[in-house]
DNA sequence: ACGTAGACTCGCTAGTAGAA
DNA sequence: TTCTACTAGCGAGTCTACGT
C-alpha cells in the first residue's frame, strides 16, 4: 500500500495552488434545493427528472460508476469555498484545483485510512461520469446547460513509489459561473459534514437556501419536499423518513416543525434555531463563520 | 472483520373515493 | 353494497457506506 501522507522535504507549494483552511464553507446556491444527487449511498442508477413550474433538470448516471451522491457532493462544496475564498482574497479563482487529497479528506471532515483514498477516487469518478441536463441559469439564446459535475480529475503518483503526490479537479464551466457570480454562494455550517443522512443533509440545504436567516424561516408541504428530492422512493416512505427527522430535529442551525395547513396538508416549517425565544429548547446562539484573515499554510497531520 | 446506520424495495393491510 | 383504484402505514429485508 503506498505511502499516503505527502511527503515534507520536497512539498511543491507552486503545484498545490489551493490550500486554504478554516474558512467558511461555501454552497453553490443552485445545486441546494434541486434533486442534483443521489440521496442514497446505494448506487443509484435510475435517472433524476425534475420539472416543476419553468424549471427542469435531468441527471442521469453511468452504468459503470452510478450517480453522484450528496457525499460525493462534499468535493464540489470544498471546490466552491477555495475558489469563493481566492477571489475574495483578490487572487484569479480558477476552475482547475491542485491539492493533495489528505488535504481535502481533513477539509470534508473524513477519516484519512486508506480506504477513503479508495472512495475519494470512486467518488471523483461518479461526479466526472454522472451527465446534468438543466435550463437553470441557461439565460439568453442558451435554452439549456449539458455538463457532468467534473470536467475531469487526476491524480499523479510517484513513478518508483506509487505515492500520491497530488490530484487535480476541473469544474464544469456552469458551476464555475455558479461560484462567482454576485450572490452565487451561501456559508453553511462546518456540522454539514457530519450529517450522515442522505435526506437530513439534503434537508439542511434546503433549509439554508430558503429559509436562511428569516425570521419567519420557510415552509413547504411534504409533497412538495417529495417532488424537490428526487427521492427514488415512494411518497409515503418518503413522508415517514421526513418525520422521524423532524422528531430528531438534529439539523445544524434550523429547527423542523410540522403541521397540516388549511387544505389538511401535511407542511414542514424550517426555523433558524437562533430566531427561538432563548428559553425553547431547540435554541441555538448565532455561530459566526470561521474567518481568518491571512491565508492559512497547509498542515499536515501525521 | 464486523457491526451499525440509513435509503430504498417490496409485500401486506387498511382506509377512502368514485362508479356501477 | 360491492368492486376497483389509489394511497398511506408498517415491517422485514437488501445493500452500501462508514465507524471501530
Amino acid at each position: 500500500m503506498p505511502r499516503r501522507l505527502p511527503p515534507k522535504g520536497d512539498f511543491q507549494p507552486d503545484f498545490f495552488a489551493a490550500s486554504f483552511a478554516d474558512i467558511p464553507i461555501r454552497d453553490q446556491r443552485d445545486t441546494m434545493e434541486r434533486p442534483f444527487f443521489s440521496l442514497a449511498k446505494k448506487p443509484r442508477f435510475d435517472p433524476i427528472e425534475y420539472h416543476v413550474g419553468d424549471v427542469w433538470l435531468e441527471v442521469s448516471a453511468n452504468p459503470m460508476f452510478g450517480m453522484a451522491t450528496i457525499w460525493d457532493a462534499d468535493i464540489l462544496l470544498w471546490a466552491s469555498t477555495q475558489i469563493t475564498e481566492a477571489i475574495d482574497r483578490g487572487m484569479p479563482g480558477n476552475r482547475t484545483l491542485k491539492f493533495h487529497p489528505h488535504n481535502l479528506l481533513k477539509s470534508i471532515r473524513r477519516e484519512t485510512g486508506g480506504d477513503h483514498y479508495v472512495r475519494l477516487r470512486a467518488a471523483l469518478e461518479r461526479l466526472t461520469h454522472t451527465a446534468v441536463r438543466t435550463n437553470i441559469r441557461a439565460n439568453g439564446k442558451k435554452k439549456f446547460a449539458s455538463f457532468h459535475w467534473l470536467e475531469s480529475w487526476t491524480e499523479v503518483t510517484d513513478e518508483t513509489t506509487g505515492e500520491t503526490q497530488g490530484m487535480t479537479i476541473t469544474i464544469p464551466d456552469w458551476l464555475f459561473q455558479g461560484i462567482v457570480m454576485k450572490g452565487g454562494v451561501l456559508t453553511i455550517h462546518e456540522d454539514y459534514f457530519l450529517l450522515t443522512g442522505g435526506i437530513e443533509r439534503w434537508l439542511y440545504r434546503v433549509a439554508r437556501k430558503h429559509a436562511g436567516h428569516q425570521e419567519i424561516g420557510w415552509q413547504f408541504t411534504m409533497r412538495q419536499l417529495y417532488e424537490k428530492s428526487g427521492s427514488t422512493a415512494r411518497f409515503s416512505d418518503f413522508a415517514i423518513d421526513v418525520r422521524r427527522l423532524v422528531e430528531l430535529n438534529q439539523l445544524p442551525e434550523y429547527s423542523l416543525y410540522l403541521h397540516r395547513n388549511e387544505q389538511e396538508e401535511e407542511v414542514i416549517n424550517f426555523l433558524r434555531r437562533s430566531q427561538l425565544g432563548v428559553d425553547d429548547p431547540n435554541y441555538q446562539f448565532e455561530r459566526n463563520p470561521k474567518r481568518r484573515l491571512t491565508p492559512a499554510a497547509v498542515r499536515w497531520i501525521d
